[in-house]
RNA sequence: GGCCUGGUAGUUCAGUUGGUUAGAACGCUAGCCUGUCACGCUAGAGGCCGAGGGUUCGAGUCCCUUCCAGGUCGCCA
């Protein structure tokens, strides 16, 4: 039976017991994570959330703590009071931070047992994650989750204050909330009081950010959870946090500095590092000519080489025809290429190219005398000395083309050129390379719905000189937007926001609302624009991608306590499920099956 | 929805061409052990081989279906 604390009170907590504290008398509560029972002797390690310390109790100890100890097995929960004693030096444990002491034991409670554990609390688990993700409560136990989610919290905390001391006001938005059917899929919640009628959760608190702005906050920020109900990946999650921020009265290069000095604080405090401002910025343009990606990796080469000129007059008829339909020939230059990817590589780069939709992959082997390659024989001469100039290829470098529609060539290229530096060790793991990619496109245009669709969201400014393109060729305004990556990951992204309503209105039409349609979605938005709007924008990071990074973890599921699994259920709680009839017939709803 | 990988003891894995009673390590249980820290030694328990169906004299192994987990494409304004 449960017994409180059993007149027990904590002094010191386990990690943190050092040399300065022999002799004390402390008492230490936690899990014991190991029991070594020598038979005369025996030593438990009692772990909590600051470390371990080795814990000593001897045969000859009075009131039966020998006995009680000797029955302490992996993770029972207990509490001691002992005495720190220097180890002797040859004792010493040198990998563990009390290593230098000991805690011998005068007094030893047992709160609770435990069953034995599906599995070791012990750093670097190997363990399935599926058997983890059940046991979330023992998986966060070990020391590398207890960090991750500590370094969250500190980062949290850093940014929290970086903000304060920046102006900002930290303020909450609903999380039931209108659905705005753009985007994302929304999760609904159904309401009890308004029969039929459903509120969403918010994919990102955007127009209520935008709205306080309105209301004359002048700058807010929002640690605020996210839901977005897509697939998942292992940077993705139903659920996720943003850093949210909106500034009023700001342009491009305000919420810039603004965000690359919360970046500095958060690197300098989190990771020790200190990190150069201002962040390089490339226009999207020149981001996907020389990378194939709007988030490019730029800590190594292989850039796109456009050879659509040369190549378009050449024999090989998928490239002449790639040209002939508004697309392009590109290609990128492995230097020495030659000696480290086989036949057998170069065949599986063709598979991998192929699930980005590029039809196929060429490529060319430098060598001596000729040229290694299955469209060796469609080249000329002439051809094939431009296109090795231009690449600026020498003997054993291999040359690897995509043709097709620029965004094939672009999404192919852009991620081979990735997998190439992966499996090629090109790539500096000690660097930070962090980028701003400006000037979007504002639109783009969708075959399928044969309409306009908003690159960033519908709320982007567009840059002011091409607002006059607005009417005349759409495609080809740019947003005063921005994204922030570092390492070829997408860390975050904003824009200065529309301000004025017939703008706004304008920006509905072209993407294909009628008048009606946008004042019954955004009517609010609209409203609130006739009564005085500050000029204004605003950035949102992916604290959890941020995490990912600052931890080296591989899935966002290392850096969230309860992450749900591919299939967006949760392997603890069993959520989602199905629930009462009741509850259902409240909110006036029917199951219909699926099938 | 598509493609790829995996599912065998509590955990991590091995399991030959389809062939007797499915193995190892760690963990667990019991006993011994006074300086261990991956303690050691001895003994022992532990299996619906993800599930269902099929082929076969015989299936962990081959075939089909299905479930689960991971990765990924589509999707993610």
């Amino acid at each position: 039976m449960q017994k409180g604390l059993a007149g027990l009170k904590r002094t010191n907590y386990c990690g943190e017991l050092t040399k300065s504290d022999v002799g004390n008398t402390v008492t230490l509560m936690g899990w014991a994570a190991k029991n070594r029972d020598l038979g005369g002797v025996l030593f438990i390690d009692l772990r909590d959330r600051t470390g371990m310390v080795q814990l000593v109790v001897n045969e000859r100890a009075k009131d039966g703590i020998f006995e009680r100890a000797e029955g302490v097995r992996s993770e029972y929960v207990i509490g001691i009071e002992g005495v720190v004693r220097l180890r002797d030096a040859e004792t010493v444990n040198k990998n563990i931070s009390t290593g230098e002491v000991e805690v011998v034991v005068n007094s030893l409670v047992i709160y609770s047992k435990s069953q034995t554990p599906p599995f070791y609390i012990e750093e670097d688990s190997d363990t399935n994650e599926q058997v983890r993700l059940k046991y979330r409560y023992l998986d966060l136990r070990r020391p590398d989750m207890q960090k991750n989610i500590i370094l969250r919290h500190k980062a949290c905390k850093v940014v929290r204050d970086y903000f304060d001391k920046n102006g900002f006001l930290e303020i909450e938005t609903p999380m039931l909330i209108k659905s705005t059917p753009e985007g994302a899929r929304d999760y609904l919640v159904p309401s009890r009081v308004h029969n039929g009628a459903f509120y969403a959760l918010p994919q990102s608190p955007q127009l209520y950010k935008q709205l306080l702005m309105v209301a004359g906050m002048d700058r807010y920020f929002q640690i605020a959870r996210c839901f977005r109900d897509e697939d998942l990946r292992a940077d993705r999650q139903p659920e996720f946090t943003q850093i949210d921020i909106e500034m009023s009265f700001v342009d491009i290069d305000d919420v810039i500095a603004v965000n690359e000095g919360m970046l500095v604080d958060v690197f300098h405090e989190i990771m020790g590092v200190k990190i150069e401002t201002p962040f390089e910025r490339l226009p999207y343009d020149e981001a996907m000519e020389r990378f194939g990606s709007d988030k490019p990796d730029t800590r190594f080469g292989l850039e796109l080489i456009n050879v659509t000129d040369i190549a378009k007059g050449c024999g090989f008829k998928v490239f002449a025809d790639a040209e002939a339909s508004g697309g392009s020939v590109r290609a990128i230059n492995v230097k020495g290429g030659a000696d480290k990817l086989s036949r057998r590589d170069l065949d599986s780069l063709v598979d991998f190219v192929k699930t980005y939709r590029a039809k196929g992959l060429a490529w060319v082997i430098i060598t001596k005398d000729e040229l290694k390659s299955p469209i060796a024989k469609f080249l000329s001469t002439d051809d094939v000395n431009s296109i090795i100039q231009r690449a600026g290829a020498v003997v054993g470098d291999v040359l690897l083309f995509v043709a097709d529609k620029d965004e094939i060539v672009f999404d192919a290229l852009g991620n081979l050129r990735l997998e190439i530096a992966c499996r090629l060790d090109l790539i500096d793991k000690s660097k930070f390379n962090f980028l701003w990619v400006t000037d979007f496109p504002l639109l783009e245009y969708d075959d399928e719905q044969k309409k306009y669709v908003a690159k960033h969201h519908p709320f982007t400014s567009p840059k002011d000189e091409d607002v006059e393109l607005l009417d005349v060729d759409p495609l080809k305004v740019r947003a005063k937007a921005y994204d922030i990556i570092l390492n070829g990951t997408e860390l975050g992204g904003g824009s200065i926001r529309i301000y004025d309503s017939n703008l706004q209105k304008k920006m509905f039409s072209l993407l294909g609302f009628s008048d009606e349609e946008a004042h019954k979605r955004f009517g609010y938005l609209l409203d609130a624009f006739k009564y005085g709007t500050p000029p204004h924008g605003g950035m949102a990071y992916g604290l959890d991608r941020l995490m990912m990074l600052l931890t080296g973890s591989n899935s966002i599921r290392d850096v969230m306590a309860f992450p749900k699994v591919q299939n967006a259920s949760e392997l603890m709680t069993n959520a989602p499920d199905i629930v009462d009839r009741k509850q259902l017939m409240e909110l006036g709803i029917k199951i219909v099956s699926n099938e």
